[in-house]
DNA sequence: CGATATCACACGTTAATACC
DNA sequence: GGTATTAACGTGTGATATCG
């Protein structure tokens, strides 16, 4: 555990031997290991490295993104043997701070939902109804974090269609919700703040989401909103519509059709690593030339925490779906 | 004149797309 | 999903310019 200096607060190395059949989940263990320190309730905010038994592919920033994936299946991957780095930043008092992300996240739902009532026509799900119906009651916050994210998704993909429908839309253009902050005035910008514990916390709660693995085709750009380190003004809820309601609206970016876009369609590609990410796909195709889809997507989810890749250029499942038909279709080649 | 930097170009690889 | 094709990307090479 480390502070916002990179100053080691508390280290320790605990070696256990964990009888496991192959369905046990990582997180089960994970948290195991973190009580015997205390420190099970953060599991939620422990990033999960996986050192490998030749050292070769995967080292100790390999992270793995999916706490619940089995062992099972990481044994395809890492072989028989296990070595889990448990990783945690920040002050253990900050962590409290995580209730404050929350309140932020209904905050910004509720002004939304007040905003443009329209958006939740469509969102079936009764679950996510009830929610939203909470949040319009202005009752006392007892949704998880997880659930108000789960939420913003829908609401935010709503938006899309919303803004894609109809010229006449209240909403300027296609802003993700989280984005607002962008617009937060510059004296609440969390980004100058001078507190990096604040957002350490931020970057582990969005590793929480990824953890529930909860994610739609769109919302992995979706970030949880950050967390402004002026306590007084953000505690104060009033204060936070304030500032949102008085938020200049963000100018309409009129997308013109480029011609030359439209004659010779624009085709951006990704380019995976030669020194870790392919060698990590080439491993997993002598083991399975088809992956499944979920394998498809823990594969995606594992090279992009195990890489520093920009929010746009993440690895989709799609991605790496259409590596492995290149893969199959370079094997046919040859042979 | 030699060393170095910059640029354009060719070519191979490979992610993405179109078609079946 | 397989195959063929397209297009982005990386790399190597040669021509040219600049500098000491």
């Amino acid at each position: 555990m480390q502070n916002d200096g990179h100053q080691m607060l508390f280290e320790a190395e605990k070696e256990r031997t964990v009888k496991v059949t192959c369905n046990t989940p990582l997180k089960g263990i994970c948290i195991d290991t973190m009580a015997t320190f205390g420190l099970g309730h953060l599991i939620h905010i422990t990033k999960v490295s996986v050192k490998t038994s030749d050292y070769k592919y995967l080292t100790f920033d390999a992270y793995i993104p999916d706490l619940n994936l089995n062992v099972g299946a990481l044994r395809h991957i890492f072989g028989d043997f296990l070595i889990v780095k448990l990783h945690l930043n920040g002050k253990i008092e900050d962590y409290s701070k995580h209730d404050l992300k929350k309140t932020l996240c209904y905050n910004l739902l509720n002004l939304l939902i007040k905003k443009y009532p329209k958006i939740k026509d469509s969102i079936t799900d009764v679950t996510h109804r009830n929610i939203i119906k909470d949040i319009e009651g202005d009752s006392p916050i007892k949704d998880s974090l997880k659930s108000l994210l789960a939420v913003n998704n829908l609401l935010e993909e709503e938006l899309k269609v919303l803004n894609k429908s109809t010229e006449e839309s209240p909403i300027r253009r296609n802003i993700p919700i989280n984005d607002i902050k962008k617009e937060v005035p510059e004296d609440c910008d969390p980004q100058k703040s001078e507190n990096h514990n604040t957002r350490n916390i931020i970057k582990t709660v969005e590793l929480d989401t990824s953890i529930n693995n909860q994610k739609t085709s769109n919302n992995k750009n979706i970030k949880p909103p950050e967390v402004p380190t002026n306590n007084t003004l953000f505690n104060n809820n009033e204060a936070l519509l304030e500032i949102l309601n008085h938020t200049p609206p963000p100018q309409i970016i009129e997308e013109k059709p480029s011609k030359k876009k439209s004659q010779s369609q624009y085709r951006s590609r990704i380019t995976f690593s030669h020194k870790n990410e392919t060698p990590f796909l080439e491993k997993w195709f002598t083991l399975t030339k088809k992956p499944s889809p979920i394998e498809l997507q823990q594969i995606a989810d594992y090279l992009n925490n195990s890489s520093n890749r920009p929010e746009d250029a993440k690895i989709t499942s799609q991605n790496v779906k259409i590596w492995f038909k290149n893969r199959r279709a370079k094997t046919n080649k040859k042979s």
